[in-house]
DNA sequence: CCGGGACCGTGACGCTTGTCACAACGCCGT
DNA sequence: ACGGCGTTGTGACAAGCGTCACGGTCCCGG
């Protein structure tokens, strides 16, 4: 097993920490290797400390009583989850489980809010996470507030072409690891709808092609703004 | 005009700031009346300080290009606007425009970022409100996904009975100060269907009395209990 | 090679809700 | 008192979408 340090220094959200703190943060971490489906908290738990995703993947939703959910986030490799309640003091507002087998870095609420109030540069790095997670929860609530089911679809293409993708004469290739059950999750429409979405995306060029799970997808902007338009 | 000081002291983001915090703060702060309609930016621009309303309401929304709107925040005397895109340095991911004659006070983006990286205080109340807004977020999303119109009002209904309601024997009283049109955008609806959900409301109870804008309701658990359910 | 389970496609149906249209009401200034 | 304007109630209608039902495909293990 590689040093806890490494594997933190590849953190975005600590990389800009010098050394010193790094090692600080890593003594205290307690690493976990879990299964798929594993449950990191419930909503409504009260908060206990800051998971970092190492390796895997873990998704952070609400649920209906009737069985709906919504996912609010998908934290990969490097990733924070659950950095927002450590602060107020609050319970998790969401359910996070993993939905592979994953390694996890665990760091403790009172080791985490020293390290934030003694260094300005931890303080920094955590607020500017937290900037950007509100600016994509804002552009969530939009996308379901006045799009359509392949509008949001076509948003959500346009994010995984983005930071996965890769680009070529034909369109932009990736290879999209999701079922459409969990699609629907994450744009709030039930798994059938979805199918039905990808068909139309289809027929008006925005996917190009589909092979299992490799797509071939229009370029970013262009799903974006076609998007915006309300689909024609 | 009183002392802008006294004014800051007030708000609850600086509440726990000491005295010589407060004043290097109000020293570089614009104070500004502004009349109704007064735009403070639009989603897109840079982003350039910090406002705080010290009078009248600002309404922080999206706006959609057939015109739809969904609004994100309304905040009041003592509430920022806008802290979080002072940070990661994106632009403002919403239009902020004032709903009533107000003064707001501005805080330049470098003077906030300077006290933001010597006071540990400081830095604590801005990801505490960070944190604050976040979870509200997440709850408005969920409402949103999968509540239907009658519910998500009840809800809101909900949030201004605990912030702004008196408990009586037949209810909790409160006035509403909103238009229909107003509320729809809160909750992401036409204004017909905010209508319709009212009465809806009223005949299963839970809106006890309303003449204009005075409202009298059930108190809130049972609003949010009743939301949650899913409306019977 | 077979069987089962997960995933996907598709048709039918009904409910919610956005939209349009219009009437009624209240408020305010002249 | 009157007229106008912003706000509200409500009816009709169509579109979108969630739900149910079912059949198809693919993969993997026995």
């Amino acid at each position: 097993m590689s040093s806890l340090v490494d594997v933190l220094r590849e953190v975005p959200i600590f990389a800009e920490l010098d050394a010193r703190v790094i090692a600080l943060l890593a003594a205290r971490c307690v690493p976990r290797a879990v299964g798929e489906g594993f449950v990191l908290f419930r909503a409504g738990d009260p908060c206990a400390g800051l998971y970092v995703v190492l390796e895997g993947r873990v998704r952070v939703f609400r649920s209906s009583p009737e069985g709906r959910e919504q996912t609010v986030a998908v934290e990969g490799p490097g990733r924070p989850v659950a950095e927002l309640p450590l602060f107020d003091g609050g319970p998790y507002p969401a359910h996070a489980v993993t939905t592979m087998p994953s390694r996890l870095a665990f760091l403790p609420r009172a080791e985490f809010e020293h390290a934030f109030r003694t260094d300005p540069e931890v303080a920094a790095a955590v607020v500017h996470a937290l900037g950007h997670r509100l600016r994509h929860l804002v552009q969530l609530l939009e996308t379901v507030a006045f799009r359509d089911v392949a509008a949001r679809l076509a948003m959500l293409l346009a994010d995984y072409a983005d930071q996965s993708g890769r680009s070529h004469a034909d369109g932009v290739h990736f290879a999209l690891e999701r079922t459409q059950e969990e699609l629907a999750t994450e744009i709030g429409t039930a798994r059938e709808s979805v199918s039905r979405a990808l068909k139309q995306l289809a027929t008006h060029g925005l996917i190009r092609s589909r092979k299992g799970s490799r797509f071939v997808v229009a370029p970013p902007a262009e799903l974006r703004d076609w998007a915006r338009r309300g689909g024609m």
